[in-house]
DNA sequence: AGGTCGGTTGGGAGCGCTCCCAGACGTGAT
DNA sequence: ATCACGTCTGGGAGCGCTCCCAACCGACCT
């Protein structure tokens, strides 16, 4: 911090070499860590590096090497409304936090309209980044592919289906989903309703499941009057929760595969004059502050969402690793839920 | 194929060139625009950019040009929690609008320690990005001046005083709270109450400065006892609420310089037995999805932050040609806020 | 003594682009 | 026909770095 920021050039490579008396090519050496360099030299180096507050040239670095030190993380626009809190900041968060100790820099795109989509998939193209980490991909999403094809390494958060040919982090929807259940039945209820997410969504698929494993386990009746399809919004919520309470008016449980949508049947519960949890006791999932803050407030299953994102920049960097190596080292990461009990059940 | 990391096949300037039948400098005037270009020229070059597919390469144009055509947003990690929602995103979604026309990239940098602090002060001290948007600042935060210093162009959201030598785009806090609580008192209520944020924050400040406008111009009695000092969490609004109950039971409303706060505060209100909004009517501010899940759903300021991400690029944009032209224009922005009535007032 | 070998080191050759200058080519005036 | 002047254009000279190869050096053999 002594090397005030004049506004004559910052020192270049060049210069701290000449100022340690060594070449160009032994200073590079250092910085990156090469292994032949003897200690003193090293030494006289990291003191140059120090004395004249060097800092790389990351474009020239970028240019001479053809790498960017650089990775993505794309976003679809209409993500950034729904899971707005906490998805989004926890992801980045874990993300920021596990690239901290990297120099790589973070770019962020939010992908909104076939125009961006384009922009980006040309720049991604050019490579002009060393990774993607692609945020809740739609089945229909055409970037995976085009990532696969250009072989620009790629980390998806969650997947697009069970089989998924680009590495993905994810979290166990289905064993979230179940424990929800099974804490439902634990509590002495018997006719558990399901509030699900759109059935083209993997991930809906998957709490979909949990809720029946749990349901099959316990030996309980599976009753497809209990099933109601949400569409992870709130308006969708209190659609569905209309339905199961003119299906099955004796439900005494619901598990919402969203906390979006269990504050919409929340609202539908209350109109219909049932007390939660008295009469009916309430799951959501995401645990979100929606979950907290609504009243009673609401039990529901926490995704380890800052984990998830420090694990798609571990899985990212070992594809980037293992592609230049030559490795093909397709690793996924499936991470555990957890439920978060309040008085809501 | 063979080794990744190496150069794939992507066209370079100089093919380009020999494509058109042209030199190198005339492709690089056509890209960038330059005047002196025939059409004939200008539309040959053109044909060859489409048909090869020709992007240019980031890192030769900011090393030869010296300008990185990145600008980064530094959000303080204490923030992401607080400001999670809609703040963070929605200052996300305006920057990376009003960037999507620039071919400018969205650098996001999430600082929590004072080490990170470090290496990014190091970071654009090396001039690595062509401008900054620094996020919800503190009073003591070291970053704007330093920016200053090295004369690297920059834009805060928020301030941290009335005065402010970084330009700065804000919100009419003053304003906003002033029609809360006119609002308010337009109901009917006498017995105004505030919580308000940490004194040691300026829009804290701006809050309650129009809160006291707002009773002022009504002929209102102002008493301190009425004023609660919040710190923006729930708890703070929780302590609050119960210092306000106890000192002045009568009070009919309370204007909470926060959303968050009044979730606090309207759970401390149940407790106590009163009703809102029929014993003691609640206004909030920030419009988070908390003041829409609430119970009754909140009154609430709006800040336009979708807006303000915008503003804030902008400004950066003009600031960043500004310099580059010796210009020295210092343009700040104050935007209006809006209260969005719900059924808690 | 000459030869070999592994550990170091210096520096040339680019990476793909922008900047800038000199040259080519009109045009109108002399 | 010559000259001056503008408009376009080509391409050399870097920007700061990594890669790589040749050169060097002492140590250890033969």
């Amino acid at each position: 911090m002594t090397v005030s920021g004049r506004r004559g050039r910052r020192p270049t490579l060049e210069q701290v070499a000449a100022y340690a008396g060594v070449g160009r090519g032994t200073v590079s050496r250092v910085i990156n860590g090469a292994a032949n360099v003897s200690d003193q030299t090293r030494t006289a180096v990291q003191r140059a590096i120090a004395e004249l507050g060097y800092v790389p040239n990351r474009a020239a670095r970028a240019l001479a090497a053809g790498s960017t030190d650089a990775i993505a993380l794309v976003i679809p626009e209409a993500e950034t409304r729904l899971f707005a809190e906490p998805y989004f900041s926890g992801i980045i968060r874990g993300v920021s936090t596990e690239l901290a100790d990297t120099d790589m820099q973070l770019l962020l795109t939010l992908i909104r309209t076939p125009k961006e989509r384009d922009r980006f998939a040309q720049y991604v193209t050019a490579h002009r980044v060393d990774g993607v980490l692609l945020l809740s991909v739609h089945a229909d999403d055409p970037l995976p592919d085009l990532l696969q094809e250009i072989e620009m390494p790629a980390v998806l958060s969650g997947r697009r289906g069970g089989e998924e040919p680009v590495p993905y982090v994810d979290c166990d929807n289905t064993g979230g989903a179940q424990a929800a259940v099974e804490h439902l039945i634990g509590r002495g209820r018997r006719a558990v309703a399901t509030v699900t997410g759109p059935p083209d969504m993997y991930v809906a698929q998957c709490r979909l499941q949990g809720y029946r494993d749990a349901l099959r386990a316990a030996g309980l009746e599976e009753d497809e009057r209990l099933v109601a399809e949400g569409d992870f919004t709130e308006e969708g919520g209190r659609r569905a929760m209309r339905e199961l309470l003119s299906a099955r008016p004796d439900l005494d449980a619901v598990f919402c595969a969203s906390d979006v949508m269990a504050a919409g049947a929340r609202a539908v519960l209350r109109e219909a004059g049932r007390r939660v949890p008295d009469d009916v006791a309430l799951v959501g999932f995401d645990d979100s502050a929606v979950a907290r803050h609504m009243d009673p407030p609401l039990t529901s299953v926490r995704q380890p969402i800052e984990e998830m994102g420090r694990a798609m920049v571990r899985v990212l960097l070992e594809e980037i690793a293992g592609r230049k190596e030559g490795r093909d080292g397709r690793s996924n990461r499936v991470l555990p839920t957890e439920l978060v009990r309040r008085s809501s059940s």
